[in-house]
DNA sequence: GTCTATATAATGATAGAC
DNA sequence: GTCTATCATTATATAGAC
């Protein structure tokens, strides 16, 4: 057979790595010329491998999220909202993909629109479990809080990564974000905030009284 | 006198204007001939005033921060975290101030980090107003808490902002994400989401048991 | 101050040899 | 499959006339 497979694949997956990462810690702006080096190939094949440098991209984005699928099922249990990019990021494997999808996550898009539904769909099946387990709080309406918590755990974790100078390892941004804020983050989780119930019971008359599901 | 310093300012300050709306809701990357023609200029009168797009750039970026540091006095007393933004984008005026900040954060640099560490320092004050009120729960890290908190109600929205259609009204997109997170906020600021104390207290054995300021 | 015309540089993409 | 050379487009920035 003439059909080298092998070769062929094995540059189009270089290509294809090469460009997540770059994409990881650059963001999408990224030149095709800069990623070719990196590959150690011309701007030239990258475009005849992949046709477009928005194909390229599509690519990578499609490979990012079916690595985040096939993570699935250890992370489910495990992941409480926000911990799944941390857990990403601390397996230097991976730190690409958790880099990429930070990046996705800035720059908008349908990656950015799956992973966060992932999110979401990962803290509603958690919280649902500690519920079932009494860990946790029965919520009025779980699947609002389940996305309300998986937007704060991401987004505080974005601002952070935006106030660390550029280009720091991402794991460091995410340790430190642990260190800073394990204390508030748990006074918050344990005790709230509020010393009364005032706010949330006004606003309960005033939303016509739902359903209360008391302990 | 023949310097003739009120045209001149005239259109400095409306191509200024201009520019800032156009990076509010398009981003950095909008072209200076753009601005240019919104501002019914050609883009080389734009170059001979600002000398750069960077220096342009710097310009926005410091009358934003002087609007944000001028509207401080009546938003320090009211401003709970996140509010700031809220607040700014209802009033029709200042729109493109919200908008700027939300690009410069999602851009990174510093206006960024001046802006956060704005809604940090009013957090603060805030609570611990607050605390001083008896509505807050005093915190064993106020200022880490303050910070948290900041992150986290800016964190939620920006997140939030990405998932709504490009272009779509930040007014509009701050309504809904008030709409749709009141009812979890309420919760999680009142109830906390534990059911109890035992992820806190092990941390705080863990810590060397700090101060603990009860009530 | 303001313009038109142009220089310069970078990027995505193509053509065609090997 | 892979390259070099080149094109076409777009951006910032400059030159020089008015």
């Amino acid at each position: 057979m003439r059909s080298v497979d092998a070769g062929d694949l094995t540059t189009r997956v270089r290509i294809r790595d090469v460009a997540v990462r770059r994409f990881a810690v650059e963001g999408f702006e990224v030149p095709v010329r800069a990623i070719a080096q990196d590959a150690g190939v011309s701007a030239a094949l990258v475009m005849h491998h992949f046709g477009s440098k928005d194909a390229l991209r599509a690519e990578c984005d499609a490979y990012v999220l079916r690595v985040l699928r096939e993570s699935e099922t250890e992370s489910l249990v495990t992941a409480a909202p926000g911990q799944l990019l941390a857990e990403l990021a601390t397996i230097e494997e991976y730190a690409p993909i958790a880099g990429y999808v930070v990046q996705a996550l800035l720059a908008g898009g349908d990656l950015a629109t799956a992973f966060l539904d992932r999110m979401v769909r990962d803290a509603e099946i958690y919280l649902q479990q500690a519920v079932d387990a009494g860990r946790v709080r029965p919520s009025r309406d779980p699947a609002a809080r389940a996305r309300y918590l998986a937007y704060l755990g991401l987004g505080g974790l974005l601002v952070h990564l935006r106030q660390s100078p550029r280009g720091t390892d991402l794991g460091a941004v995410l340790r430190s974000y642990a260190d800073i804020f394990v204390l508030p983050g748990l006074e918050l989780y344990t005790e709230g905030l509020f010393t009364d119930s005032s706010l949330l019971d006004t606003f309960l008359d005033q939303a016509g009284a739902p359903s209360r599901p008391e302990t």
